[in-house]
DNA sequence: TACACATGAGTAATCGTTTACACATGCTTG
DNA sequence: CAAGCATGTGTAAACGATTACTCATGTGTA
């Protein structure tokens, strides 16, 4: 590999003077500009960025830990994240931790040698063990989507799930529905339970009692869905309605209800959370509630880069707004 | 940061000693060992990994470069290589270049730059400039999904495009359709322009001319699926099958059908090709070409961490079979 | 004329590791 | 008993950049 030292010998002009062409500054007469301009050019010299974070102390990168890469949701914050971190010159360090606590937290010590400037986390809400080994280090750290209990020293970027809940079980209800299938996933951050609160307060307004509901160990994928789905609708009386607090989720359920033969929405009707760009192209599209994925995802960006920048900025957090996506997934009960 | 340095002054130590202890070599008695361990353990010490690539010449970080992370090829794939890689003790970082050359190129001079041990390279098909910058440095790179034209000295993991396109189009003939939509994307890189020529050899075989055509420029989301599905569904007469040669374009073809209130399968035969993990759960489940995708990336990593760990091996291409998955999107033409 | 200051470029210390080499001690062995 | 070897540890030189110092020169100004 082609270093400083080469090009230098190669221009006949010392490193020192090299690395000023290189971070244009310092004084540098246009001959030698030019002359060492083209030696890197021809020997086709590509600085090393572990040597200059290691003297420069700083690595502009980012060290972004999510639950599931393979998750619409995540995949879709990844992206945006990225792309934004992107735009201001900073690397993202996708890390992918399958909703396993060990590996999230191999992961968390990885970023810290790594030496990244800063963390954006989602936990995975099965330890917060993590958290804490991060916060030891004095790196900065926001949290997205979804809250840790107790964590202190963060910016948290969330959105308003209680009230998302509520959206969405106020729908269901004011349509007419009131034999309601719920189907969340335990969850120890609280972004379910928050969701779950909203659905009670829903159901409060309406005098109704608990409805059916089925929580599955994790976020997972449409399979879980689908299962879930397929215990509810095996009940008696069968819910004419069914809130996914996860489009993933709602996608899987739809398709238990086709596979029973069951007309959508005529004879079920779903409701979704998060308005993946699935969410739009499903059959029929999904009824949902939005969380603004990208806004979340830039948010926290912001947040970061500006805690990282002014390390006395005081900790904040942003409660970002959902709203309900009426589409075609739920209509009023036939009977 | 606390440093090496300051774990050996806490120990008693020289700094030689305190990486014998961390890397298991050379000789240590047991009690500096201990001492060691717990030193580190109390201030919390995370060795360095800028400093220890610096020196040791390898960053275990492998690059992967992929069009879009926002799409569930994409990120399917992302995820099984990451999780082969990890499994490896390899971090991988994960490049997103939004099917965009200048950003591709962007990604590939960092990736350089941050002295990655390989790169596992998905073309965008817009450029093919980033591979030879990528072979100009000598570091192993293999290519997945993509081939690109003219690229040596890599390896390659492939599927065998031009047999799923006819698999995908024989099924559709012999099950009578006559009148067969195909939708596709412009690509330098030739797998797509495999899959047409394995249509083209199906359509030979039944004796039938060119079908209605569709390239679109990029891959694209469900959307650019919709839209070109549109525009076959307006023609006259209309076909009674579509090939979509992605799923996600499958998808968004369904949803055109189903936004001009035809019935699927009964009114429109659909097959995809890739079969992502959502193609199982759609409405009609899509019957398609699958490709296997966490094969694909296993072999991926495995021949470039043979290339890592012995650079004479010579460059092989390995070409995986694809398969038709039957489900239920399509059937018989009705007349 | 003398002095301050802008310009241009080199020397060497530094970032945090790893590792070749040196050195000391104790034990084995011929 | 001396040589040789295993064991344990420290010193210092890398790795490839950045940057604080130095030291020239030239130029403007009192």
């Amino acid at each position: 590999m082609v270093t400083m030292k080469d090009v230098a010998e190669r221009a006949g002009v010392s490193v020192a003077t090299v690395s000023r062409v290189i971070n244009q500054n310092g004084y540098v007469s246009s001959d030698v500009q030019t002359r060492v301009t083209a030696v890197m050019r021809e020997l086709n010299y590509q600085p090393s960025l572990l040597a200059r974070s290691l003297r420069r102390q700083e690595t502009f990168a980012i060290g972004l830990l999510i639950p599931q890469l393979d998750h619409p949701f995540f995949s879709t914050l990844a992206f945006a994240i990225e792309k934004t971190l992107f735009a201001q010159n900073y690397r993202t360090l996708i890390c992918s931790a399958e909703e396993n606590a060990t590996k999230e937290d191999a992961y968390v010590e990885m970023l810290l040698r790594q030496r990244v400037d800063g963390v954006i986390f989602v936990p995975t809400g099965h330890s917060d063990q993590s958290l804490a080994r991060l916060q030891a280090m004095t790196i900065p750290a926001v949290l997205v989507d979804r809250d840790l209990f107790g964590a202190s020293r963060v910016s948290k970027v969330l959105s308003d799930n209680v009230r998302g809940g509520y959206l969405g079980m106020q729908y269901l209800l004011e349509l007419g529905h009131r034999h309601i299938g719920i189907i969340g996933a335990h969850e120890y951050s609280g972004s379910m339970t928050q969701r779950l609160h909203g659905v009670q307060q829903a159901l409060a307004e309406y005098g109704l009692s608990n409805p059916p509901l089925v929580l599955m160990d994790t976020l997972g994928q449409f399979e879980m869905g689908y299962s879930a789905g397929m215990r509810l609708l095996r009940l008696e009386p069968r819910p004419t309605a069914i809130f996914a607090l996860t489009d993933v989720i709602a996608i899987g359920v739809m398709h238990a209800a086709a596979e029973l033969s069951m007309r959508l929405p005529q004879e079920l009707s779903v409701v979704g959370f998060d308005d993946i760009p699935l969410a739009a192209y499903s059959i029929p599209a999904l009824t949902t509630v939005a969380q603004p994925i990208a806004e979340m995802g830039a948010k926290a960006v912001e947040l970061l880069l500006r805690h990282i920048q002014q390390p006395s900025q005081p900790f904040e957090t942003i409660t970002l707004a959902t709203r309900l996506v009426v589409r075609h997934s739920a209509m009023a009960p036939s009977r």
